[in-house]
DNA sequence: ACTACAGTTGAGTATCTATTCAACTGTTAT
DNA sequence: ATAACAGTTGAATAGATACTCAACTGTAGT
């Protein structure tokens, strides 16, 4: 189990350790989502979206007006937040409001939050 | 409170929505925390780290093992980490331990895993 | 049909960032 | 003293990414 070929550049010190962790290793692909999903929520952009539209649910042009931006630098960064199953949308005439998909945001919010608080 | 200076690329649409949303924002310095916080969270190797982190306290070579990376790259994640107050470490003769910092780490994981089932 | 405007999109650019590489520090053992 | 090794660090590089710009789509009104 230790067995393993290592291609990193030091010995194993606490080969028990290293083995019991990697047993109960989930699955790259976790890895990958997860960090995928946090890479969304980690930029300034995005996360005053966010906000936002969990006060309201608010149209392209209301939140380019709130955030001082253009339109399409809003658009671009709705459309990552759309693939990240983040935020939602509804057309109603000319106008596109979106809002949060997602319930889990303002708690994950608020636990950021508290980490701020406590550094 | 509406006759702010725009120098966004449109009319504002729903006046008194980006009103309102304005008048309850935080202050800039608390998205500037929040996203780096999540920025130091959105990344593959960290998040390991941290999933590892909260299983054992590990030293570098072991989750350089783990990990299959060089020392190098990660003591360079690990600084990262420590600048975000997110682990802690203790001397042990050459040996450096590091472990989890914070408490809040495991129910962040837990309501990004969460989001992720859910899509 | 044409105009106006909300929104999207793709290419380009400037910036950021994760890893590599090489040189370094700190501690232990001989 | 010096060899060995855990760990750090700075510079360099390669890849990711946020915004700009210009062209485009979709809908409403005339």
């Amino acid at each position: 189990m230790s067995n393993d070929e290592f291609t990193c550049d030091c010995d194993v010190i606490h080969a028990d350790v290293v083995d019991l962790v990697k047993k109960h290793m989930p699955d790259d692909d976790e890895f990958v989502d997860l960090s995928a999903f946090f890479k969304i929520l980690g930029d300034y952009t995005r996360t005053k979206i966010l906000w936002a539209l969990d006060k309201n649910e608010m149209c392209v042009c209301d939140l380019a007006t709130l955030l001082n931006m253009t339109k399409s630098a809003v658009s671009h960064q709705l459309r990552l937040l759309r693939i990240a199953n983040l935020v939602k949308s509804r057309r109603e005439g000319k106008v596109i409001f979106y809002s949060l998909a997602d319930d889990h945001i303002k708690a994950i919010f608020e636990t950021g939050h508290e980490h701020i608080r406590e550094k």
